[in-house]
DNA sequence: TAGATTTTGAGAGCTACTCTCATTTCATGG
DNA sequence: CCATGAAATGAGAGTAGCTCTCAAAATCTA
């Protein structure tokens, strides 16, 4: 396994990846990263579909199996990060009063200025990717609607609605897949706005629809 | 290629199959229907997943290179109807001053009483599939969004915004995606409850969010 | 250091899907 | 009604994602 790359920015800020780790959860850790980092190298270098979990796992010196031992899809590798608790557990420290839009807001704004501060790259390749391969899109639409489920039991907790309700399935997932379309949009428009304003425009049609005229 | 089965329903309503078609062109339906009705009965039989494309080639008195010909990929074959464009219409025929929620309901309530008379089990397997099968579920998004695109596009005209402008397609999408939950949700409670009524539900959380107190 | 447990590699196997090319089937104009 | 062109089909080889199994290697524990 090559040695991690000493330019990965520090994850550090709020992970939990204390020191006092044996030799094997380090490794592991190692492997993981190893193979997302020869997967984006290999993307950059001859696109997504010409990749192949053949090349990827060569390229972090594993061997196929292992690579689908860390990831069910290949689709996974791009996708998966290790921020998804936190930015939840976010969500749920956010005062009680709180309206939903606005708790989504905030957390979707700090996800976003964090992803982008520490992985600007991959930021970005992941938004092209999401708009170049429709596999990558669907999952990432699965991800979305795991994530509305998630969401809809916050909301159950505070309004007395059952979480199974369609009234808060349909309430969440509207909510989640408005702003799934920032970061294609983003990505479609060249990356030239700038995202955090893209999710306050986002949040503002979700809460009060769409202005009748265009300002 | 066997028989049409003299028993399918009669899909004449406002379809546009007139009779002077040429020869080829009515193989080709009689193909088509052919795969389809060869991929649910093998469904409902062993499943989606023990199901593959040879046994439904074989059952369709085709090739698996024709099965591949005429769907894209094995979820078309169950998600994949000739309805589409039709419900597209009648959402472009609606008056101009109708509000956009209420225009989807209509249609929606429409779409869903005519499959649900026309092809009550065909319907049901459906919504049963996009619970139990990932695959479907995801081609069933891809789906959900290019109608948002459509969607946008008519949204667009009326009102005077871009069609590709952030907050039309943010409006669009999380409005199509709070109907897809329809289906699912229909599924999940075992068919019990009235399609129609959920239509119904569904449109007053887009329409004024969730009410703060249940009913 | 010995033995239990976990992780890995090697390899076989399945299936969705693609591509190519020869053959068959339909359409059409004389 | 037949000859020619066009379209649809079948056969087959090939690719790649993904699963499963089993034995070897690495790590942990005592």
């Amino acid at each position: 396994m090559p040695d991690n790359d000493p330019m990965t920015p520090a994850r550090s800020l709020s992970l939990p990846d204390g020191p006092q780790l044996g030799l094997r959860e380090r490794k592991k850790i190692k492997t993981r990263t190893a193979i997302r980092d020869a997967t984006y190298a290999l993307i950059k270098e001859q696109g997504y579909d010409a990749t192949t979990i053949e090349q990827i796992a060569e390229r972090a010196e594993v061997s196929p199996s292992t690579v689908f031992r860390y990831f069910p899809t290949k689709e996974d590798i791009v996708l998966t990060d290790e921020y998804d608790p936190i930015i939840l557990a976010e969500l749920r420290n956010r005062p009680a009063d709180e309206p939903w839009v606005e708790s989504v807001q905030y957390v979707m704004k700090k996800a976003i200025s964090f992803g982008l501060e520490q992985e600007p790259e991959i930021t970005r390749l992941r938004s092209h990717l999401l708009v170049q391969v429709p596999a990558v899109r669907a999952r990432m639409r699965e991800h979305i609607s795991v994530t509305s489920r998630m969401l809809a039991e916050a909301v159950a907790e505070r309004t007395g609605w059952d979480k199974d309700s369609l009234e808060v399935r349909v309430y969440t997932i509207s909510l989640i897949s408005g702003f799934g379309e920032i970061s294609q949009y983003w990505a479609e428009s060249d990356f030239q706005e700038d995202l955090v304003d893209l999710v306050d425009r986002t949040v503002a049609v979700l809460a009060h629809g769409l202005p009748t005229r265009k300002p």
